[in-house]
DNA sequence: CCAGGTCAAGGGAGT
DNA sequence: ACTCCCTTGACCTGG
């Protein structure tokens, strides 16, 4: 069974709003009283559009990294609203529960762990670390099914190096953050395909004795692959998942389909590549710029799935 | 009120 | 050297 979903912003639903943020000149001048009413406006649509999307058949769904504004900068608990941001995330956690929505995070592409400089890899691990509290507090269970995925996203001076200085850093996350990190294909030729991050998997099941699954992304094996089969690359990457439902992300390319004039990297408007996957359980987050409407399309389109 | 310039951060690739 | 692209366009000011 495929089960779909989109990430971040609901176009449907115009008046909510999950990325309510700030400019540093106005971090620095309002300070977390304002952090903690924007995060406390973005905290209540998010759950508005969790609700809407269980409504609209709808149980994946990418929360935004931007719903505490500069988490990079303070400990939630010191947020002057905590004890009611606390309860939201609690009823939140205990909606996706009882409504079995798979919610995750996407950081954003500063966290790079395997970066060479320590201040990057300090600043990563905080932020990491800050997504994964998040879903702690909502009382998810701490395994990559509700996840947080990432980039390698790094490759100086060569692969081998960064992907050892990975395997070493690991070991700064949280314990929260090692259960829930997962790590995603690049579209970059230098950096990592399936193949090379299922080895970095299995290695870090030996050493650390977790799962770190690989999300596996169509648009980025379409630019760098394996030159394996899309089809066979999957059943590989879900091998990484164990027992639970692997994550896929799903998109169009932008120059193909849309705008000649765009890098092939970029992403369409909206989804024109049939989602093909073995048999089996997955659940995809479509990565489209129209979002919630490019999922209604696709489904419009495809009666079939 | 709104159009448009600007915006924290890492890194790679295209120009 | 500069711009685009990725997680995710939104913020804020000058007119």
């Amino acid at each position: 069974m495929i089960r779909l979903g989109y990430c971040c912003i609901n176009l449907s639903l115009k008046d909510k709003k999950v990325n309510r943020g700030m400019i540093k000149k106005t971090f620095l001048s309002k300070g977390l009283n304002y952090c903690s009413e924007l995060a406390e406006q973005n905290l209540i649509d998010t759950f508005d559009i969790i609700k809407w999307n269980v409504d609209n058949n709808i149980f994946v769904y990418r929360l935004s990294s931007n719903i505490f504004p500069w988490f990079s900068e303070y400990n939630l608990e010191d947020l002057p609203n905590f004890n009611n941001i606390k309860s939201t995330l609690c009823q939140i956690g205990k909606f996706i529960l009882e409504n079995n929505v798979r919610v995750g995070f996407h950081p954003g592409p500063f966290n790079v762990l395997a970066s060479e400089k320590y201040q990057v890899v300090d600043n990563t691990v905080f932020e990491i670390n800050q997504h994964s509290k998040i879903l702690d507090m909502m009382g998810l269970p701490k395994n990559p099914y509700y996840g947080i995925n990432i980039h390698i996203n790094n490759s100086k001076p060569n692969k081998a190096s960064a992907l050892q200085r990975f395997e070493d850093n690991f070991s700064k996350l949280s314990n929260s953050s090692q259960k829930r990190l997962t790590i995603e294909n690049d579209d970059k030729q230098s950096l990592y395909t399936p193949l090379d991050l299922i080895k970095l998997s299995n290695r870090i099941k030996e050493k650390y004795g977790c799962l770190l699954p690989v999300v596996f992304d169509n648009l980025h094996y379409s630019i760098h692959s394996d030159l394996l089969c899309p089809t066979f690359i999957v059943s590989e990457c879900s091998k990484t998942w164990s027992d639970l439902t692997p994550l896929i992300h799903w998109s169009s390319s932008k120059k193909i389909h849309e705008d000649p004039s765009c890098l092939q990297i970029a992403h369409a408007d909206y989804v024109y590549d049939k989602i093909v996957l073995p048999n089996g359980n997955f659940d995809v987050e479509i990565e489209a710029k129209c979002k919630d409407l490019s999922l209604l399309n696709y489904i419009k389109n495809y009666q079939n799935i």
